[in-house]
Parts: structure tokens; sequence; C-alpha cells
DNA sequence: CTCCTATTTGCAATATTGGCCAAATAGGCA
DNA sequence: TGCCTATTTGGCCAATATTGCAAATAGGAG
């Protein structure tokens, strides 16, 4: 294969697969409903701090969140809100599974 | 976290994380133009038949596509062409990523 | 300066992924 | 049946990812 397809696409990859994990995706849904502090995320998603601040590093190394220091907490926002249709296409995918399960069992 | 928020985040990130690697990618731009059998996309991937063979069942198995027998060939088809929408989306973060360093630089 | 709070980083343990090879399976054809 | 081709499966290993704890860092307040 072409080596700048390959490259195009594991650039690609890097950032969906980003998005491929559920304490990513959670925190992804938290920040469409605008910028929150680390200790916010935390909260909502359950697990160790640190954990959620190096989730929060990759996001940002892909480019998919900002973030910005005020006072002694560091606040992220969402760069690229255009993730959230993702969610779409990935639930016609979850219904069209049912959908098939069902036919299966019928 | 809410449990049953848990559970949705995981069954999308499993849909996510299919789409999140380089061959994949690949396997899904060959199917967005039209069904391919297993050799064929063997071809086009570079990686051992067994390795494709493993990457389209993981796809199938989020219901990202369909695989059909004919004579001694399995053709696998595109369930999803909504994914190739991901493509602008990423497109736009890695844009915005080069656009964020060249101001960077300057 | 010292203390306190918020976040990040380093490290280690564990889990998951991606890859190949070899073996198994399945269909078609002589 | 036996052979050939196409694909899948199992085993294994190396590389990567996820997580928590503890230590380091950074900013604000007294």
């Amino acid at each position: 294969m072409d080596a700048n397809r390959q490259k195009r696409l594991e650039a690609r990859a890097r950032i969906l697969k980003a998005v491929g994990n559920a304490s990513r995706l959670l925190i992804l849904e938290e920040l469409a409903q605008g910028e929150k502090c680390v200790a916010d995320l935390t909260q909502a998603v359950g697990n160790d701090i640190s954990t959620v601040s190096k989730h929060l590093s990759l996001l940002k190394s892909v480019g998919l969140v900002r973030d910005e220091k005020r006072g002694n907490q560091v606040f992220y926002t969402l760069l690229a809100p255009c993730v959230l249709n993702f969610f779409d296409c990935v639930e016609s995918v979850l219904e069209a599974r049912v959908q098939h399960q069902i036919e299966m069992i019928g």
C-alpha cells in the first residue's frame, strides 16, 4: 500500500482511536455542555484524577480539546464539536444490529 | 457514574474503536467503493490474510459490515456508510492542528 | 515562606491489540 | 473420494493502552 495513504490513515486513526474509549466519550459528552475543570470531569467519570488527566492530555494531543489554566484549575474545552455527530451514526449501527438480532430470533 | 450510561458508552466505544485503526480504515475506504472479497482487501491492506480476516470479523461483530459467502469466496459489504462522514470531521481536526502549530512557530 | 488545593508526571501492574504462522474449515471440481 | 482454493481460527509474542498510587509541580492565600 502507498506510504502516503498509510500516513494519512494513521493520522486519522489516532484521532478516531482517541474517541473509541468509554471514559473519553463521557468526557467529550460532558465537554459538549461547556468547559469543565479536571475535578468536575473526574467526578463524572469516576476514575482516579490522574487517569482522567491522562485521558485529557491524550484528547488534547490529537487536537480534540484545548486546555486553559485559570487560577489553580485547568479548564478543558471541546475543540471539535463535530465528533458529536459520530454518535448519531453509531446509534444507527447499534439500532441496525438490534434489528438484525430480532430477525435472527423471529 | 450511572451504570446504564456506562453500558451505552461502552457500546459506542466498541464501534468507534473498530474505526480507530489504520488497516480497518483502509478496509472501510475500500468497501466504500463496493463489496470486496477478503483476498482483494488483503491485497489492498498488505497484511497477512489471517490478519485481514480478523479485522473483518471485528468490523462485522460491531455491525459495520456484512459478509456473504458466494462460491468459495466471502464478500464484505459496508453496512454503515455514515462512518465515511467521520473523515470530514477528522480532517478538520488535523487541519486545525496544523494551523495551531503554524501559530506556535510564527 | 508555608500550607493548601488542583493537576500532571513517573512508575508498575494488568489488559488489550495487532500481527504472523500453522492448522482447521468450507466449497467447488475432477 | 481427494485435491485445490479461499477464508477462519488458535496459539503465541511484541507492542500499546489503561489504570492507580505516589511523588512532583504550580498557583493562590495566609
